[in-house]
DNA sequence: ATCATTCTTGCACACGTGTTCACCCTTTTG
DNA sequence: CAAAAGGGTGAACACGTGTGCAAGAATGAT
């Protein structure tokens, strides 16, 4: 049996399809009496109004499309709840879609996107940036970046302070009396990277500190990455006190790695992340981080798409300040407290493997 | 200027809209020389074909609707990763929406899929499950349900065996010794959680051990709610030895008051969780937990879901065996290591006020 | 009674695409 | 040379909904 239109209501009431869409509507251009026979056999009918339908000749279809780089990030999982979030409350439904951080897919996936008319866009991290300068003149979609990935400005974008933040975060190292202060980057040249680098140059400028290059290595974003690069500094014959880390699951990695070293966090090396996750309250210890709004900016890009759709003009490149969070992994710098040859003689790496990386898991 | 459509191009290219209609579609009726033109024109002008129209006339709209109760939980997250992946690989875009965990708010999102005509539906830890057998003869969309929390089989699912997967877990608690045995719970009332105590009071029966009642508390699921449970458990006369969670964001919480109490996992407390959170590896120390295959099992849930959408008939309710992965949040019970009164005397819950809890976090 | 006004309704078209049917033109076959 | 066959194309309708316009009915005013 076919789902029912308003022709088959149109039929059973007696009256022409027009009269059901406006009662349907509540047009006061209808009787009342009608009206409320026609609702009364719409629901009997178990009539649902076709959105697609709707869409056709209204020209909008009350969606928007998200694209992430995977959403299994909790990261990008916050950002999205707060984009829904927000999106839901203004009667919209939201497409989501992964890029896998392969700047092609995200061209297909926003191609998806305007085949289905989505009536604007969000990309997160994205990789494609500016280029979409060249795609709006086909597409009149507005579309939105949050944490734009690609050089330059483009159009309407959010994204989180990040010179600002880090430097906040390398300063509140420096004023417990760092002065060998590490980097743990992420190697895959995310625009982050580079600015949340810069911060930690200019902290280190404005104190005076020199640059040391051997101190900064790079891992992938992921804990991961954050051990092996951990794993790195550990291992000069001189380690950093202290290391800022490019994001929250990058320190994760990097806590997993001192205590494997038998190190203390942050006894022996003081730790600060950036991003803020939920989880970061409850690690051992819990996480000095650089708080990012992640739901907040969510909904700001959001409330952003939804000015340029009513034809507003909103402020173009929106940055959102980041806040640093001191939690229990600072510490002032101990006073000889560790001594890092007999660190050495220990053959961490070795004595890592053989604890802590043990980790019996059987797979079938 | 508006958007082009098959009409404009028929116009520049002298033919009518349905040859144009013929040629996109790689369509063998139509003259090689033709096509090539009018998909020269097509591509000139920007066209891009509007999925709208053609799913009106299609009833297809190659379109999934997926409920969540909230896409900022990792378990939620990974498994919608999963969906995605599945449906993206077959030309289906996935809409994604919030539930929290609200019936009526679940319900109206569903409506809200019917109206955008979704091909499917999948719904994670339905509130509503079987509820949807009365809305079914209404909506003739397939639905899926993954880890449905409402008691009751219903049409096509996919679930975790919780009872099998927790008995496993607790009975490697058993093996290492253990017979003061906790469960933190989820007091929200799920099947899971009820599935997952029956595991648990399985295994105690299995080993003769004798239930006691008072080792059994309650979360909320989330690391809060596994901290202050477990302050409870260590503020008995006989705290447990071993401690089996609801899930791993319980253990994450269970951790931090143990660590806060001065005890140490798993020398002290041996803890075992529930998921396996990508996270969970990273823990201090690693977690020991049941895995689920949250990838795969949102995957499972899109494959039954193709398979309904190509009139195949599916296995019905689908049960995913977890599996035990040990790491270092487990080891036999110590004996006469923890003088349990000792830290009593301590006043264990307000040193941890005084320690762990104090995060600096100067909000604005 | 006539006209103006208001209320109510239906007709017809539009949105963009797909598809059936019929038609024309060319080529092949008898 | 006529007929059949085949390739290529356009006209027309369908999908479900919204809306401008006109027309009819009812009511009120003069």
């Amino acid at each position: 049996m076919k789902r029912a239109s308003i022709k088959d209501i149109a039929r059973l009431a007696n009256v022409s399809h027009s009269t059901v869409s406006r009662a349907l509507r509540q047009s006061p251009l209808v009787n009342t009496e009608t009206a409320e026979k026609i609702q009364r056999i719409a629901t009997q009918s178990g009539y649902s109004p076709s959105a697609i339908a709707r869409s056709l000749v209204n020209c909008r279809t009350n969606t928007i499309g998200v694209v992430v780089t995977n959403i299994a990030d909790p990261f990008a999982a916050e950002v999205v709840s707060g984009i829904e979030e927000e999106a839901n409350a203004h009667g919209y439904s939201v497409f989501l879609a992964n890029s896998n951080a392969n700047p092609q897919r995200e061209v297909k996936v926003v191609q998806s996107f305007e085949e289905r008319r989505v009536d604007g866009i969000v990309v997160m991290a994205s990789r494609v940036g500016a280029l979409y300068a060249d795609m709006l003149s086909q597409i009149q979609i507005p579309i939105v970046l949050l944490n734009n990935q690609h050089p330059s400005e483009f159009g309407h974008s959010v994204r989180i302070a990040n010179i600002d933040a880090s430097r906040q975060a390398v300063r509140h190292l420096v004023q417990l009396g760092h002065e060998r202060i590490g980097y743990i980057g992420d190697r895959s040249g995310h625009v982050s990277d580079s600015e949340r680098f810069s911060g930690y140059r200019a902290a280190l400028d404005e104190a005076d500190i020199e640059f040391q290059p051997d101190l900064v290595v790079h891992g992938d974003g992921k804990p991961e990455g954050g051990l092996a690069a951990m794993e790195r500094l550990l291992e000069l014959s001189q380690p950093p006190t202290a290391v800022f880390c490019y994001n929250d699951m990058t320190a994760i990695g990097a806590l997993k790695a001192i205590h494997a070293g038998g190190l203390r966090v942050p006894d022996d090396i003081s730790i600060v992340g950036f991003d803020d996750l939920s989880l970061s309250e409850y690690t051992e210890p819990p996480l000095t981080t650089v708080h990012q709004p992640k739901h907040e900016m969510g909904r700001l890009a959001m409330q952003v798409l939804l000015e340029l759709l009513t034809g507003a003009d909103p402020e173009q490149n929106i940055r959102v300040p980041g806040e640093l969070i001191l939690r229990q992994s600072t510490a002032p710098r101990g006073e000889g407290k560790c001594d890092y040859s007999s660190v050495q003689k220990m053959e961490p790496a070795q004595k890592r493997r053989g604890s802590s990386f043990l980790t019996l898991k059987p797979r079938s």
